[in-house]
DNA sequence: CCTACATTTGCACCATGGCGCAAATGAGAA
DNA sequence: TTCTCATTTGCGCCATGGTGCAAATGTAGG
């Protein structure tokens, strides 16, 4: 199979290959404020969160928020302060779930592979 | 544990949450020519996977070297052409020791938590 | 109502990076 | 060598997005 060919089947690794939560994932501020919920291991508001980062609690705000589009946090309020928590099940969901398919396309060693990258035998395969 | 303390603590999640995997990841195109790539499912030519796409061969070939110098792929030539393979062990690797990790810093659901972010039952641990 | 505090938003600045085009490089074929 | 073809690189253009500062919003307490 061509990569031209590959391309015209989706798989479910097209899907999983999600560029809304790697580009939330890009960046070292935000990625750093993410680590540090996640060790955490509880909601945190945005003054504490912006205490682990030298940026200005405007910008924490704003990364938290991104997060949040993404799907990775999720924001509640208490009073007048916000907390975000991290949605570990979710965001682990996602990377597992990418890793399986991404070995489910990938050529087995040696031995037979088990299906191809669609599922369903592909050569130009109708969508499912 | 406050959100700065955990970020004082050293733990295996900050060395998976890497930056420069997900700056790999976070292009739109980028994730598109590796998609095509990983369904293919062995090793394409600057050329092939160009064809997956609506940009420039120039461009096709800065975005695999982009991916290259971030490990996820392996450039090999093959006279004047010069194929790309995903590092799929790699990658999937990388997805799931994140997941893991990630996993090791939740709370278990209602049951005692196993370890702390670091491993170490932190309160600003030692670096390992 | 008025104040204090946590968070958000508007704004401007600037670096990064993706893009196409054209030229250069490199490797095989005649 | 000379030509052809695959790939890479140089260059300029432009959009995206991260950042800090200041002002605005919203909420609790006097």
């Amino acid at each position: 199979m061509t990569p031209k060919q590959a391309a015209a089947c989706c798989g479910p690794v097209d899907d999983l290959l999600d560029p809304v939560l790697f580009k939330a994932l890009c960046d070292p501020t935000r990625l750093r404020l993410l680590g540090c919920m996640i060790k955490c291991g509880r909601a945190c508001t945005v003054g504490e969160v912006g205490e682990c980062c030298a940026v200005d609690l405007s910008v924490v705000s704003r990364h938290l928020q991104a997060l949040a589009r993404a799907g990775l946090v999720t924001p509640s309020r208490s009073g007048r302060m916000v907390s975000y928590a991290v949605r570990t099940d979710h965001l682990c969901a996602s990377l597992r779930a990418l890793a399986d398919a991404v070995e489910d396309c990938a050529p087995r060693g040696g031995a037979a592979r088990a299906a191809s990258c669609c599922g369903s035998g592909c050569g130009a395969c109708p969508p499912r």
